[in-house]
DNA sequence: TTGAAAGCGCTAACAT
DNA sequence: ATGTTAGCGCTTTCAA
């Protein structure tokens, strides 16, 4: 394991200053092409790789992007994160994935830790939507929210009230006592989510009723135990709107557990559910471009850190209906 | 957003040397405790964070620890994942999560990038067990690998060749024709549990049928594909043993495409499946303690971080045989 | 025990 | 167009 070469060396070598090569490797100036080609030729020599550190110290800018997200297990994230993924590494950006299980605690942390990485840039899926960029002192460091809000910063969400209309619709069409299971209403999927299905409601003339809601934590055993209280009740749902994948395969799972035909209660989720946990399709689910959405989210990261300044953009994707319940 | 405050700053407003800061900062020497608390106040009113890029470049390691892994979005993978986060976050380090997608070419470029960021260390579940830690020049630079084996350094793996003993005997035990649907045979994982799948053969004397065995990637897709192959046959096997728990819902799938009864075939994967995909227990399984596996390898790099120099270890964790198929 | 000062490897003024 | 040089913010000798 012979000593890292340097700069400098590769410049001794080819017999120019570190200028020269610094220029070279960053093709910014122009070089003479003699030079370019004696640079190139004791860089591929010496096996030179830049050190970034160096290279960030001087700069004030890792070539590293930063993204937080609630849960590295959930589907939807993980495709989420292939979407940013790509576009940032044909970037030439090295990705560090931060997951904050859903806490606020861990997800200060990880900011922190970020920041002082000097990250280039950081996508984020807040835990709280009331979290504010300048809260963290993110210090000038470009910040893109995805999935969820957050304010002053560039946005890529799904359009959640429309989704969840839709699918509560779909639902009423064959029950009228429809529950739902959200997120944590402090996430703006979760509130936004509450808020499509009651509108869903009342565009049928049906009253919100408050025993049948149960804020959960995105989380399958949270879907479980709210299931179990809804099916608990003294008139129990026909049908149960479940906020994310996770929830639905808990609800679904307490479903099993009390009834004997299952299919008694019709099941939704806003998240599409993997084939084999529903091999009939006949949970009511949409089909959201999380990929797409990392897409779009790395997208304007990518912009922010090119230096545009323009002022807080946000997009807003559509999903669509994706299986029906025969 | 304030410039951010730097060690001088520290050291100017708490009326002493950047050294005596640097070396309250890091505890290591004896500093006077009226300075000590004198520093640590200018540091709270200032809100100083270290620069790790400086530190970083000044004692050539970041505080960074790199995850190479083929796949983030299986359950196994993230769960060892986790493990590794939990531990080493808990010493100080920020975790790069790099996804190859069992390509060579991804991982060498991520490798790249993490070498280029000095990292601190590296774990890695390698596309090809032939690669060597001296092959991409890990520069001194602990690597641990886990759940598939590379030469020359620590390893976690799991005990393949029993769990697929075990899995493959239990099948036996009710069909005679059991086939099996390994991951890639340059992976350690792909070629040890087709070696215990043999093994289990040989054990109650059938011979080794080629036709039964199918080489796939590890992907739901690959699953899918081998599985029709097998079912396809002239004489359709009884049973197949999948060798990780994404081709097991792929063959699940084209079981139930292929069979108007699909619990005629019996089935088994390597890896546990979600409660969801299985809600019967039909499906033959191992409990692998990927957490543990995670929590096992991190535990190994940071001892080498902190200098052990001792030959490479390796560890085998034992899986156990989780449901019976009734 | 504390401080002064020399770099870590790189980039970006400023000269030439 | 190329080279010289001064740092980026930190740690770590070496002196005091």
């Amino acid at each position: 394991m012979a000593a890292r070469a340097k700069l400098s060396d590769v410049a001794r070598l080819a017999g120019v200053s570190t200028a020269t090569v610094s220029r070279v490797l960053n093709d910014n100036d122009r070089v003479a092409p003699e030079l370019v080609e004696r640079v190139l030729k004791a860089k591929a020599e010496l096996g030179y790789r830049y050190n970034s550190l160096a290279r960030g110290l001087r700069t004030r800018a890792n070539a590293v992007v930063g993204v937080v997200i609630p849960d590295v297990t959930n589907p939807f994230f993980t495709d989420l994160v292939r979407g940013i993924e790509d576009l940032v590494r044909e970037n030439g950006y090295l990705l560090v994935l931060c997951n904050t299980d859903e806490t606020a605690a861990k997800e200060e942390a990880y900011l922190e830790l970020l920041v002082d990485q000097q990250v280039a840039g950081l996508v984020i899926a807040p835990v709280r939507s009331t979290i504010e960029a300048a809260s963290f002192d993110l210090a000038g460091i470009p910040v893109v929210a995805v999935d969820r809000t957050m304010n002053g910063v560039d946005t890529v969400t799904l359009d959640n009230v429309r989704g969840a209309i839709a699918v509560t619709s779909r639902l009423l069409e064959s029950a009228r006592r429809v529950a739902t299971i959200t997120g944590p209403l402090v996430t703006t999927t979760g509130s936004e989510r509450l808020v499509g299905y009651r509108r869903a409601l009342s565009d049928v003339g049906i009253d919100f009723e408050p025993e049948l809601f149960v804020e959960a934590d995105y989380s399958e055993s949270g879907g479980y135990a709210a299931a179990h209280r809804l099916l608990a009740l003294e008139e129990r749902p026909e049908a149960i709107f479940c906020g994310n994948h996770a929830m639905a395969l808990g609800a679904m799972r307490a479903i099993s557990e009390v009834l004997d035909d299952p299919s008694e209660i019709a099941l939704a989720s806003f998240e599409p559910l993997p084939w084999a946990a529903d091999p009939g399709g006949r949970v009511v689910t949409l089909a959201v471009p999380s990929y797409e959405l990392g897409q779009r989210a790395a997208q304007m990261l990518l912009e922010r850190i090119r230096g545009f300044e323009g002022p807080a953009r946000s997009i807003v994707v559509q999903t669509e209906l994706l299986r029906t319940p025969r």
